[in-house]
DNA sequence: ACCAACATGTAAGAAGTTACATGATTTA
DNA sequence: TAAATCATGTAACTTCTTACATGTTGGT
């Protein structure tokens, strides 16, 4: 499917970048939805050059280091919008570590399940934190079709699905307290 | 991570299964979270009766076919346990391409973001639908631990993931609708 | 007789991770 | 001057998908 060339793509299209730029936005940014390491991103980059789809200049940091600033081309911007709009019925599927465990749940003492349970809602009530603190940067909802919008809205079905799997944890938590 | 091997020792845990009923657990079960293709379970089976984890049982259909009904050995349930319990705190990253195409809806025409979020509409309220059906079948909470509890459990919890994701593109329409 | 479902495997390739490898720049 | 971050790459390996390959069984 080919889909790390489409998200370095759509990276593009929002501004030039750097392959070390483009992992970052992977590890620290508001991409949450997809990752991959600059091992993938690298030789990535390279193969989308050799097919036209991105072009690179080369910049100076400081004395000597050389970057490589990438820029989609007009080739590449049918090429993404293309894809953007094609399969819109795929089967969104999705694996999910947690929900699997909880499958083999009858297998583990409750009271590692209480625990495993616990520190689920830890971790995601940090995650919450981390997206709420970004979300109020938002006085307002962006104008739809705009880049503050597609940012707006991402975040926002983020906390939505950290509130969501909050929600199933804890009635999963109580299932097990109230016995 | 070897995540297959613990999903079909966890499935084994259940019960006995071939091969062929493993592939169907993950194309049309309850297991919604995790999928692997028969060309990936086979040889992992191979694998782990290698590595001692499971062992086989040929028992003939019919005529002449032969089938595999594969268990879960002391030793495999010993790793499987340990597995459960370990790494509490990982987190739960998960791949979401529609998320994704929000991320870069400003490339879109608005129509074609309408259609996009329209069609993805459909596919989760057609799965809300599914999932519906087998929680139907709950007339009460089955007792926390035990095999009814896990699959009423994450039934559950996947209908809520509908409900929210639902919720998040009904949201996404009615951005680009009211403006 | 035919077809859907049962049943099991291998091969080739794509996608993704971990480890190896190197060097420059900035900030404390 | 040391450490963190910037910056780019390759190699080996695991994981996953698609395609190839074969044969049986049960229902109509």
């Amino acid at each position: 499917m080919r889909t790390l060339k489409y998200v370095i793509l759509g990276l593009l299209m929002k501004k030039p970048m750097t392959g070390y730029d483009i992992t970052k936005e992977f590890n620290s940014g508001v991409v949450e939805f997809w990752s991959a390491k600059h091992s993938q991103i690298y030789p990535e980059l390279k193969r989308l050059t050799k097919e036209g789809l991105i072009t690179f200049e080369t910049v100076i940091s400081g004395e000597v280091m050389e970057k490589k600033l990438y820029s989609i081309t007009e080739e590449g911007i049918q090429d993404f919008k293309q894809w953007l709009i094609l399969d819109p019925e795929v089967e969104p599927f999705q694996k999910d570590l947690f929900r699997l465990k909880m499958y083999f749940s009858e297998s583990m003492n409750k009271s590692d399940v209480i625990n495993l349970i616990k520190c689920q809602i830890d971790l995601h009530k940090r995650k919450r934190e981390r997206l709420l603190e970004t979300f109020k940067n938002y006085s307002f909802v962006p104008k739809p079709g705009s880049q503050e919008f597609s940012d707006y809205i991402v975040v926002k079905g983020a906390i939505m699905r950290e509130d969501y799997y909050i929600d199933w944890l804890e009635l999963c938590k109580n299932s097990y307290l109230d016995e």
